[in-house]
DNA sequence: TCTATTTGACCCCG
DNA sequence: CGGGGTCAAATAGA
């Protein structure tokens, strides 16, 4: 029922889609919009199926397909990569079993306006701690981890790999939750500004200045870790409030025309506080206008999960602004759909 | 002086 | 043995 339901919201949303193009509008995001509802539909079904049969192979196929993850993409291609994380619990990483960690991948693509760069904030304080390159992969991968790990114990890490196909593109593997006040407070503003550039720095700036891109569009994908054991999957509640709530948050915005409470998919996505559970953040938006349209937004996507190893891939969006990630519930994975696929039409 | 990044070495694991 | 992840000394920047 609830895959027919999808389908049909989904439908009705291409039919809404059909209509607008018909009728000029003054808002050029209607379209996006509900190129963004459509693809909430396409993950929530992704979602549905891969639980049904998460047996074994990647569900996420197909969406990530769209998406543009790379299919080779180190991270999601390895087998295991659940398997590093680190353990919370004791600090010290001598356990030789590892627990694993919550891990999901976001990725961002950065459009290449501005010259900006790389991969944004995601509101957090990144400290690189190294790089390396990685085989068969044109650009290297580079480590982070939270700012504040000795001082608050915070086992956050990341791993920000650029595309080989598409440079503007930054594939972002989370690990672990962050303890630290940023995380808990999901969302204090970043405030180390520098991280922002840095973190593009490193990437873009050695090697081919990816600086060029520049913030704006981005892409998120959705993607799944099979490596899991099916059951954890399931257990996840998954919640996509992505787009919307990029919306959402900055009601004011543009964007208005988002028809929140229509679907029961959309309610739900309202629903889910991702988005400013404090509040506070919602300050952080970088700008204005930093929502869809150009400018880069934010998303987050936070899973956490339990022990098991899981890895749910997010998207995150890049801007240069600041832009806080959103912890919340540990329980739920949050995906934000941003944009699920990289639908070569919303870009752009 | 302090903090962050760079980068080669080291370690673990398959 | 080699790849990937992390460490940590050296270095850079504020």
């Amino acid at each position: 029922m609830l895959t027919s339901e999808l389908i049909q919201g989904m439908e009705v949303a291409r039919k809404l889609k059909a209509d607008l193009r018909r009728t000029p509008s003054p808002f050029d995001n209607r379209d996006l919009l509900v190129q963004r509802i459509l693809s909430s539909y396409e993950k929530a079904l992704l979602i549905l199926r891969w639980n049904e049969s998460n047996s074994k192979s990647q569900p996420v196929g197909t969406a990530t397909e769209g998406a543009g993850l790379s299919p080779e993409s180190p991270i999601s291609a390895n087998g295991s990569p659940l398997r590093d994380d680190i353990d919370h619990h004791e600090h010290k990483p001598e356990s030789k079993k590892r627990k694993s960690v919550a891990s999901w991948m976001d990725q961002v693509r950065v459009s290449s306006e501005t010259g900006l760069v790389g991969p944004q904030d995601d509101g957090y304080s990144w400290r690189k701690y190294g790089q390396k390159d990685i085989l068969g992969a044109k650009y290297p991968r580079s480590y982070y981890r939270c700012t504040y790990r000795n001082s608050q114990n915070c086992w956050a890490t990341k791993q920000v790999q650029r595309s080989d196909e598409d440079p503007t593109i930054f594939d972002i593997t989370y690990r672990g939750k962050h303890t630290c006040s940023l995380g808990n407070n999901a969302l204090l503003p970043p405030n180390s500004p520098h991280q922002h550039e840095k973190l593009d720095n490193n990437d873009d700036n050695r090697h081919g200045q990816s600086s060029q891109e520049g913030l704006p569009t981005f892409t998120n994908i959705l993607s799944v870790d099979n490596n899991d054991p099916g059951d954890t999957q399931t257990a996840y509640p998954f919640t996509f409030p992505s787009t919307s709530f990029g919306c959402s948050a900055q009601e004011n915005h543009t964007l208005l025309p988002f028809p929140l409470d229509n679907d029961s998919f959309l309610g739900s996505l309202s629903q889910t506080n991702l988005f400013f559970p404090t509040t506070p953040e919602s300050n952080y938006f970088p700008s204005p206008s930093f929502q869809i349209n150009k400018f880069g937004w934010i998303n987050n996507k936070q899973c956490s999960e339990s022990d098991i190893t899981d890895i749910i891939s997010a998207n995150t969006s890049s801007t240069n602004s600041p832009i806080p990630d959103f912890d919340f519930s540990l329980d739920q994975v949050e995906i934000d759909p941003y944009f699920p696929f990289d639908a070569p039409d919303l870009l752009s």
